[in-house]
DNA sequence: GTGAAAGCGCTAACAC
DNA sequence: GTGTTAGCGCTTTCAC
């Protein structure tokens, strides 16, 4: 046995709602409802128990909130694995989004791989987490069954499994396919290729889709010949860049469908003493952080994180205060012109 | 009143430890002995409970779990922001190494503004962390007095206070230096320049030191004109690199005391059509995942994030379990060969 | 509008 | 070696 009874607590650890109640002269249940703002507390009462909250430095214990509530006021955050310079940006912007509302965040980073996906939903599971974001972008496989089994409302990205308790963040690359084909065709180029994944992940896919689609509208066909098949990474621009260059006939432009995959273009070109934006123009995808320190600096189709981490914290919010949840969300690009893209070698 | 006393819960919700002493016939402090791998525990009963556990799917709820027993099993994590890519990598690898010994991670990325400070240091507070791992390569500043205040066990990288509580990672430059130096050497090498950054945060100071003392040790003196200073970043190696183009006296390499810094150079350097490595070596410092994705690739001074993460956890660990406390724990680093650095052009 | 008391799921005395 | 039970810090009935 600890301590008989509630005796005041006269040691110098954290004080509990007890202590605060003592200090206020009020009880607990006046201090929890104070603390909570719930409208049903005297104003007068309130101050007195803000004061001794203030002065004691009092901090509700999460745990024990949870535990009586049934509610975590955690959300959980699955991404891809962290090698995609997009990642991490993305989850500061969803913490920083989450704590806004007094909610912690999980995070958890996965492959595609069993046991990785087991331990994840297991932490999510046994930290009672309210709402789960999916940030895979598509790439969520196995996980979808497991995640939907457990009941949790959720929020995807650009696909989602019919589901009532899931929402998707759809991002409309069709704009951002099209403000990039008509940014360089304004600019005169004619002859552009395309640096492209294969279909993993399937967000890849859809931005390969868009740049067509956006191309025959403008009236610049793409010719098969000119659609580099390469990953989605620094390493894939690297070797998209080096298919062009041993072909012996360059494009005017590069669209791709990555930041990562337009730098290592970027790269490999510059090494071959190709002179961007001078010989060659380069778009990226995403708009990444890097973006504006690589040299040139990028031209870069947005899809701005503040804006994703937002609107998935809403919708998973929707979902969790029963405000009749919202199925679909779409969200914008903007094109951010920077040095990367110029005239063509030839105008 | 939620439910009567214990009644059997039959309701279609989480297993409770009351379930399963049920299931497995047993008393609840024997789920419990046996779940928490007591050694007191009869092997038969054991198995028994851990039968009904899997049966039931039983998670034990670690709000429960920190609510009784004072410790959390989370551990905090702070780092300085994001955009260093050094920094998603280790939060990955400390993830990794904390999971595997049951820690939870609450991660805060901070910069060095006083709001965002307070308030990591209240979810830290709030959720009764167990102990802290500050990885902000001694650029904590401000924190420092309020994580010490906080009393739990703590450990550094780089630089710490004096502190019964914590610890520190002392990364060896000094080895990494030499290394990369005698590496440079034994390649022909005289004319190095140092692309270094200020003094903040404190690591790079440490680093360039190390450089100067390794120099001087394999008698290749390095010029004042030779230290070039820059931020240890992307962007300042787009700046160190302009500056030397700019003199028109280009050293046959360049030591990085950052891979972000190096490839900013390597960047620059190929956009002005001079060839790396023919035409100049580059050294980075961190081995980020990305130094093996440039073009060329970059050869590099390693310093293991795994190696970093394995030793802070097993750091806490320490002080958590009583056994005396290691004050200060060496890291090693290793030179990582790759294809940025070769024979100076004039030889 | 306020207080008393039950109990969230679990661990750790303590009694057997 | 096992079971019984108090209580971690909090929210939430329910009675006033």
């Amino acid at each position: 046995v600890k301590t008989t009874a509630h005796q005041p607590d006269t040691t110098t650890g954290r004080p509990d709602i007890r202590a605060v109640a003592r200090a206020a002269k009020v009880s607990v249940s006046t201090v929890s409802r104070a603390v909570n703002d719930k409208a049903t507390v005297n104003p007068k009462m309130a101050e007195r128990v803000w004061k001794a909250v203030r002065e004691l430095n009092y901090l509700p214990n999460p745990q024990a909130r949870a535990l009586v509530s049934g509610r975590s006021r955690i959300l959980g955050l699955i991404v891809s694995e962290i090698t995609d310079p997009m990642i991490p940006e993305l989850i500061q912007q969803f913490e920083e989004v989450a704590l806004r509302y007094r909610y912690e965040i999980l995070t958890a980073c996965i492959s595609n791989d069993n046991e990785h996906i087991a331990r994840c939903m297991r932490r999510m599971a046994a930290w009672n987490v309210d709402a789960i974001a999916i940030m895979t972008f598509g790439n969520e496989g196995l996980l979808v069954h497991r995640i939907l089994q457990h009941g949790v409302p959720t929020v995807f990205v650009d696909t989602a499994p019919e589901h009532g308790n899931s929402s998707v963040l759809r991002i409309d690359y069709e704009q951002g396919a099209r403000q990039a084909i008509e940014h360089l065709a304004a600019l005169g180029h004619r002859d552009i290729a395309l640096m492209a994944g294969p279909a993993r992940p399937p967000s890849v896919g859809f931005r390969l889709a868009a740049f067509g689609k956006a191309a025959q509208e403008c009236a610049i066909p793409i010719a098969e010949s000119r659609i580099i098949t390469c990953d989605p990474t620094m390493q894939g621009g690297i070797a998209g860049a080096q298919q062009l260059l041993s072909s012996n006939d360059l494009p005017t432009a590069i669209l791709c469908t990555s930041d990562a995959c337009a730098i290592g273009a970027l790269q490999r070109l510059s090494h071959a003493a190709i002179r961007v934006p001078q010989d060659i123009s380069i778009v990226g995808f995403d708009d990444i952080h890097m973006a504006q320190m690589t040299f040139p600096s990028l031209t870069s189709i947005q899809i701005s994180r503040g804006e994703m981490a937002r609107t998935a914290v809403c919708a998973l919010r929707r979902h969790l205060e029963h405000r009749s949840p919202v199925r679909e969300y779409k969200l914008h690009t903007q094109l951010i012109v920077r040095q990367s893209t110029s005239v063509p070698r030839s105008g």
